[in-house]
DNA sequence: GCCGTTTTCGGCCCGACTGTTTTCAGTCG
């Protein structure tokens, strides 16, 4: 996310926390709190959609928190912001995030009981003077203390790619309970969001049978803590630190509450505007006539959009970033589906650092269905990933024709790739000769990750047998931040060279808003999962979600086209690039 | 603070749960 963004993002998000503290009007809390979300969501420069005037078109920002924005572009902060500030203690603020404590209460502590730090608020907790309080108790407080000790372990959010697997987990052990009728994630997680909070499930079935799926469910042998447990709500721990939450519905409620649960806020509050409109309302429960409460309907989630007038939304998109008044006109693209999915152009074997052999690899690729795969191991600078020298490639050509007079006939075509290195100058290490005998080849940045590496990615975008740069911002999900890059260029480049841009599964990068940028200038890209195990190969369902997340449709998605697709667009560039 | 051809004032999504109460306030999603 640009720099600018996030930090005006985070000013306006402590700008509410601290009116809501101080008990100012609540729709004034939730405007800042929206602009916030609105502006680190942008996919451009904030700096620059002020100086087209775009800005205050946005939905949301009126021109008070114009003005606040052209303040903080000017003066780098903002006034209100530093006068607010000096009126709550740093500590407070922070705990407003724990599950259980809102304003109301840090307001009391601070007041009555004149706590000024994290450890006053947990001195009164514990001492029992804030169970003293009218409108406090034991219970509160052992609630309130469960929820920091909570807030302390799961600090962080859970990204996708270790979400993902846990949540199957939990699915299948589910799906032992006979009495459900349907199961599905809801949530951050059905969004396919590049990190969760907590997993939310849903279930369906008769009402008396809700009780004994709970019973179920909290028997989880990965359960460590069960932190409550009723008859439509329950919520655990596992071992490894992260919440899971069950919900049960009744099945004639089933759309209406994945709807729901499924989110995002931003979206279900701009949905039931709409009904509202119409004369309807839309709750958890199903789709209703606003005045005579009669039910319309709610079994099925298209339902729910189709009462209101909509044509169904895909959940990856469900952000209010336009999706809306595109469904109302039922103008929705046709987003990339996993089924479109024809192969995967970047995996390793343990020819470099994979740790499978190459024929189990292939085995598993031809289990999955694909027409064809690119075995791409990493070229000899990478040393640490026992990297290929052009001989051992030569070498592992040999086995790969051999293994394809093994697959073609059973459809399965394996070509001959790499992982080439781009080099500090911006030169591949390995000659274009070698590279010429590759059907397909990826080109990487893997060392000096703190300059600017534009020049480095454009110059290897303009070899000709490079078909696409792999992690393309060198972000890993939560691990690393990306190099500087000049993105628009890289697009663009991309674009004029015939050169693929990744969307590589287990790092997020491209990220959703640069798969958006790049849908916008009809940039060609990959789906991959760059995969060093066969188990990480089925995980290429998660990169597709963060392609559909950045509105992906599948004719910009290279691997949805079929062999002769693939060999067409290698060529393609080669002829080109040979040509000027 | 935002928004608007029925409104420039008066609304703003809404239901469940919990713990505290004896009819409700605070918090959450």
């Amino acid at each position: 996310m640009h720099r600018k963004n996030k930090e005006l993002a985070r000013i306006f998000e402590k700008i509410a926390d601290i009116l809501e503290f101080l008990g100012d009007n609540i729709y004034r809390v939730n405007s800042y709190r929206r602009a916030s979300t609105l502006i680190s969501e942008l996919p451009e420069d904030i700096e620059e959609l002020y100086r087209s005037g775009k800005l205050s078109r946005l939905p949301g920002i009126g021109s008070s928190t114009l003005l606040k924005i052209e303040e903080f572009l000017r003066t780098g902060t903002v006034k209100k912001y530093e006068d607010l500030r000096k009126r709550v203690p740093e500590d407070l603020l922070e705990l407003m995030d724990v599950s259980g404590i809102g304003p109301k209460t840090l307001k009391t502590a601070y007041e009555k009981l004149g706590v000024r730090t994290k450890d006053d608020f947990i001195r009164v907790l514990k001492d029992g003077s804030l169970a003293k309080l009218p409108g406090f108790g034991p219970k509160k407080v052992e609630k309130i203390l469960k929820g920091i000790e909570l807030w302390e372990s799961v600090q962080e959010r859970i990204p996708l790619i270790e979400a993902y697997p846990m949540a199957q987990d939990v699915l299948e052990y589910m799906r032992g309970e006979e009495s459900i009728r349907e199961i599905s994630v809801a949530g951050s997680l059905r969004r396919m969001k590049e990190t969760i909070g907590d997993i939310d499930i849903l279930v369906s079935a008769e009402r008396k049978d809700w009780r004994k799926i709970h019973e179920h469910f909290v028997k989880y042998p990965e359960v460590d803590k069960i932190l409550a447990k009723g008859e439509t709500k329950s919520s655990v721990v596992l071992k490894n630190g992260r919440q899971v939450d069950l919900r049960t519905v009744e099945p004639i409620s089933w759309g209406a509450a994945l709807q729901y649960f499924t989110g995002s806020k931003q979206h279900n509050v701009r949905v039931r505007d709409i009904a509202k409109e119409k004369g309807l309302k839309v709750n958890e429960y199903g789709v209703f006539k606003a005045d005579t409460e009669e039910r319309l309907g709610g079994e099925r989630e298209e339902e729910v959009y189709e009462l209101v007038g909509m044509e169904w939304i895909p959940p990856e998109i469900r952000e209010n970033w336009g999706e809306i008044e595109l469904a109302l006109e039922r103008k929705l693209p046709k987003l990339v589906e996993f089924e479109d999915i024809k192969g995967d152009f970047h995996m390793h074997t343990n020819w470099s650092d994979g740790i499978n052999p190459l024929e189990e690899v292939v085995e598993y690729a031809h289990k999955l269905g694909y027409e064809y795969i690119v075995i791409g191991d990493h070229s000899q600078s990478a040393r640490v990933a026992n990297g290929l020298t052009p001989e051992r490639y030569m070498e592992q050509w040999k086995l790969i024709e051999k293994l394809n007079r093994v697959y073609n006939p059973k459809g399965l075509y394996i070509l001959k790739g790499c992982e080439v290195d781009i080099l500090p100058d911006g030169n591949l290490d390995l000659p274009d000769e070698v590279l010429e005998g590759f059907d397909f080849v990826v080109a990487s940045i893997h060392s000096r990750f703190n300059q600017d590496n534009t020049l480095r990615i454009l110059r290897a975008m303009e070899n000709p047998y490079v078909n696409l740069i792999g992690h393309p911002t060198g972000k890993a999900y939560g691990q690393r931040e990306g190099y500087p890059l000049d993105m628009e260029k890289v697009m663009d480049v991309a674009k004029e060279t015939g050169t693929a841009l990744e969307i590589n599964t287990f790092r997020i990068d491209l990220s959703p808003e640069n798969i958006r940028r790049c849908v916008e200038r009809g940039v060609m890209m990959a789906v991959v999962t760059d995969a060093h195990s066969v188990t990480h190969l089925p995980y290429i369902r998660v990169g597709v979600g963060i392609a559909r997340r950045g509105w992906a449709p599948p004719e910009l998605i290279l691997n949805t086209r079929d062999l002769k697709g693939i060999r067409d667009f290698v060529l393609q560039k080669r002829k080109r690039l040979a040509k000027t």
